[in-house]
DNA sequence: TTTATTTCTGGTCAATAGACCAAAAAATTA
DNA sequence: TAATTTTTTGGTCTATTGACCAGAAATAAA
């Protein structure tokens, strides 16, 4: 059995199927108390140290209550990772706003994946560390795949409109080099904490990644 | 109190310390097959399944007798990402001959890097769990670092000798940006694996730092 | 060989973990 | 308001965990 909804479940007996409810307005209030709760106590703990009776706790919430809204620990864990990965892609869509061309689009996308990610560093680790756990987890590998689609998409969406007439294999890679880059910068933040020198490196993958975008032949000919 | 040794750790008193010896063969021996028996564990368990009976098992080793050796599960962990690091940076500092000029270096360097990661996959998994765990670990963080610092000079070693004239912080940037980008793309492979697509963002990495390196005006003038 | 030291073993222990359930309470519907 | 359903609560149960210790065995020193 899959720890979350697995992507090709079928929804079948939708309505009257033999599972659980839980469809009220308190049960979502509920639910969404303990994912925020979980990401609180998984800030402070990491995915080693989290217990269930201390998720229980940060979301003021009974610890039986916790075992109705989720079929178990792990379920609830790939439910933050979810709504994890959903945040960052909309922040970053939001964060990237009009650009006049390509450099500038991979600069303005680039310096809005840092900046989000500098926000919240603590919440980057919680990141890494439920993707890598999401690998572990019995029927929740597809889990983080789909973390890394979703990021790839929205960086695709970020750079098409400057680069209309290229292949979308060629913005892919793009896509990829770039978050391949800021999530290494990222890490090494982690690892070796030294803002003015991410931020360095950062600068220097804008550099990097504009430089790449000409190898690939996405500037315009103009 | 410190994990393992830490960083600042006065020497003094080795020979009169009260602590215990474990100062012979055998001794370095069972110390040796415990920190592989706990490398295989992780490989097929993760940081979060991992517990003191399964080492024992892997490494064919009484309970008691980790305890006789390590402190504790943390130190026996940290031990384990110590050897990790070693033999990584040992691995590229092999792998990487004599090219010729600096495109080439950077070039083998990346493949180096690559090949290193890809031939093993399982073990990149578990390093990254360690060092996210060495993070969150009393007293550990510095073993983060230090992870970063090493592999970090590795690179700038390899570098060193193909820009001979340029400034050590040039050479230093150059070193992070590598190795920042193959950490992106091992995380990719991980989350959403597909060699091919891999080694192609490898070859796109090593055309950006190429150029990079041209930015950074760490091309001799010829 | 005898003595001293290092290393290993069997067994134990308190603490904590995730999960679960019957019943109470709250909310919703009729 | 009464009936029904959803949600919460208090309490419990078993399994597992990391650590530890006293003594046995093995190894090295005398």
């Amino acid at each position: 059995m899959t720890t979350s909804d697995a992507p090709e479940a079928d929804d079948a007996g939708q309505e009257a199927a033999p599972a659980r409810r839980r469809a009220g307005r308190k049960a979502r209030e509920t639910r969404e108390r303990l994912i925020e709760g979980t990401l609180l106590a998984l800030c402070d703990e990491g995915v080693t140290g989290i217990t269930t009776r201390k998720i229980a706790e940060k979301a003021d919430v009974h610890l039986g209550t916790l075992h109705y809204h989720f079929e178990s620990k792990d379920a609830l864990l790939m439910a933050v990772l979810d709504t994890l990965g959903a945040r960052l892609a909309q922040q970053l869509r939001l964060g990237v706003a009009g650009s006049r061309d390509l450099d500038e689009c991979i600069e303005r996308v680039l310096e809005t994946d840092w900046i989000i990610a500098e926000r919240n560093l603590a919440i980057q680790i919680v990141q890494y560390e439920l993707t890598l756990y999401a690998l572990r987890t019995e029927g929740a590998a597809w889990m983080a795949r789909r973390q890394y689609d979703d990021y790839i998409k929205a960086h695709d969406d970020a750079f098409a409109g400057h680069a209309s007439g290229a292949p979308a294999e060629a913005i892919r890679r793009l896509s990829q080099a770039v978050m391949a880059g800021i999530d290494g910068i990222i890490l090494q933040e982690l690892a070796a904490p030294d803002l003015a020198r991410s931020r360095g490196a950062v600068r220097d993958l804008i550099a990097a990644m504009q430089a790449l975008a000409r190898t690939l032949g996405l500037h315009r000919p103009r």
